[in-house]
DNA sequence: TTGAAAGCGATACCAC
DNA sequence: GTGGTATCGCTTTCAA
């Protein structure tokens, strides 16, 4: 964030105000006005400024290392146990909280764990991920980072993104997308500090460690199932929704790599977008499609898809078999019930013990600690008879 | 994060070693062992350090009064151009990137707003608020702010967390507990710099601004439209789970409310898990309870009740009405439709706006910034004729 | 047992 | 047009 426009900074901030971007680039200048007079702290200490270190210090009567030793916890056997509590008395007294951006200026580290999702796919994220990052969070705390949850657009451009991530000069990131962690983007983000770039989900970009979600075997256990159960034309769901690609387009790999060991397996790619309209349509030539099975992404895409089916008079499974994956509690709510691939995926607090590993071991070489693996959770969507 | 054991300071944190907290309350010293030899920076300036504004001044042949101005934009008539082209590409070449807590440290203002979800209630919201926060981070990018997702669990002292969030001296907090937003947080937010704060849902405590969610609006909706379709005996979900109380009480409150307004109306409260189990439970024993509406907290606890009351035989709408809220796509995706409360939320980019209104006008004084708004949605789970 | 002081990186006055 | 330099709040060594 390296624009004029930054708030509490000049007085005409407005949205349409594209933040002027970065050092690097010829840029113009920072486009229209420069803005009116650029008021730093307006009088001398007002009503109350915020308390430091220093009022602390000074309301106890002692100097600011004193403060520091006592409110860090080293003051064992260095300051005088009265002392202590008199800076104490004082800190609560003041309200005293100390500042997190001095501290870690001075100290080095920030202590910071960025979780850093693009805003453009957050939506797309469901509760799975919902929970995992809750979780991740609070195991973080354990160890004493604080994970938050960066969600802003770039606009795609990676290095923007890595340079806004950056500026935080956070202890780690974990990102959840593949397009803005390319190499370039790893090198910035270590060079300015960041002990190490994990990817959580996609394949890591060169430099970056990686917590693989393998998609690919999410769509061949979903097709081997099919397959196994005598299914020979599948269809696979690819949601069209933006920011999904990175899902769909591997889950349609992986099928088609199943489909391989079966002769006279056909995989046909079927584009639906998350509506019912789109999903009607879809149904309404399915005759001609001529499929037996189908792969519909995951549960709320089948969901959509078996409503539609039924509407259009198709028998599920009977006719066409219906697999879904993420095996959400609607997968066992529908009827017929929703066979699912089930994704085993790495505890929050695995991954934030790894994150603790590589922050205090930050020459332990760039490597991917997959472990999620694909079952599937076969029920009555894909258990009749076939056509 | 007041602890001995932040990360990179010491080698020995382990997730058990429960953050040893803050200032205030008396405090033994930090548990257990003092941690050993606290190395500050290791050597000398190692291999490559992180480039600051000094390397890019020196890299370029100026001083760094210059590179700021050139990198933010002043050199307007200050700075000659060719000096200029040197410095971003020194920039540009170094890889430098500004750090975010020395400049807010210096400017007084760091430019964050801070989305605070307790972690325990996290996982309970839906896509719905997923999807609010994405745009909302967003929205302020535009405005200059940067908004960060903070979702640690504070064993539910509303002091603590208030302190925590205090310690990034956001700009502004919005937060969607309750629980963590009691007057003294408030104060001690404010007294540490946050200009605002924000409460997202619950009612604001003393001195916090609102962005009220009525969820007693939410309950006499549902309850008034079974009511008006002739329905007397009513039943409301209430979700079992932890964190969600803040949301099943009060509308669970409003049916009442509404029900009141109806002779001979009468309301019973349901607890509900969010299992198969659960709602298997609850139906096999629904002739005793006698109740011809029900109204099932959200589309996703509906679902899951009319999923049971179909498998127990009992007819949707004829015997029972069923009325969810959320409006989901799932409502429109069962049989029969799911008649849903439909809740009007403000837009990310209206919170955005008013976020940066009450930065720049601090002075504002706290208020209700309501502007929600509750419809049903009629469909057929509660068209049916009535028992 | 306590205090003085040197920075961490960036900004913006005020002289040159 | 540029370059010193004081300063933001905090940590930590070293001296008293």
């Amino acid at each position: 964030m390296n624009d004029s426009s930054r708030p509490g900074q000049d007085g005409s901030a407005t949205p349409p105000d594209r933040a002027a971007t970065s050092p690097g680039p010829a840029q113009a200048t920072p486009s229209g006005i420069p803005a009116a007079a650029p008021r730093g702290r307006a009088g001398t200490t007002p009503p109350d400024a915020p308390p430091t270190s220093t009022s602390v210090a000074r309301h106890a009567g002692v100097s600011r290392a004193t403060v520091s030793y006592v409110l860090n916890g080293l003051a064992a056997g260095r300051v005088n146990e009265a002392t202590q509590k008199k800076v104490r008395e004082a800190a609560e007294e003041l309200g005293y909280v100390p500042h997190a951006a001095a501290r870690s200026l001075r100290s080095g580290s920030s202590g910071l764990v960025l979780i850093a999702v693009p805003a453009d796919t957050a939506p797309a994220f469901g509760p799975l991920f919902a929970g995992f990052v809750a979780g991740f969070q609070s195991a973080l705390q354990e160890y004493g980072y604080t994970g938050v949850l960066h969600g802003a657009s770039t606009g795609g451009a990676p290095l923007e993104a890595a340079r806004a991530w950056a500026e935080l000069r956070p202890a780690t990131v974990l990102t959840t997308h593949a397009g803005s962690l390319t190499g370039p983007s790893v090198e910035l983000l270590k060079r300015s500090g960041t002990s190490a770039v994990v990817s959580y989900g996609p394949p890591p970009a060169p430099g970056a460690h990686g917590i693989i979600v393998d998609q690919e075997e999410v769509g061949a256990v979903a097709a081997g199932h099919l397959l196994t159960a005598g299914r020979r034309r599948i269809g696979v769901v690819v949601p069209a929704e933006h920011g999904l690609e990175m899902f769909g387009a591997p889950r349609l790999t992986g099928a088609r790599t199943a489909a391989a060991a079966f002769p006279g397996a056909r995989i046909l790619p079927l584009p639906l977008a998350r509506t019912e309209e789109s999903a009607d349509r879809l149904a309404a030539t399915w005759r001609e499609l001529d499929l037996d099975g189908v792969f519909a992404y995951n549960d709320e895409y089948a969901m959509l898809m078996m409503r539609a089916l039924q509407d259009a008079g198709v028998d599920v499974p009977g006719e066409t078999a219906v697999v879904g994956a993420d095996d959400l509690l609607i997968a066992r709510l529908l009827r017929p019930r929703l066979t699912s691939v089930r994704i085993e995926l790495p505890t929050p607090g695995e991954v934030a013990a790894l994150v603790d590993r590589l922050v205090r071991e930050p020459w332990t070489p760039p490597a991917v600690h997959r472990r999620s693996s694909a079952h599937i959770e076969a029920r009555e969507s894909s258990g009749g008879a076939r056509h």
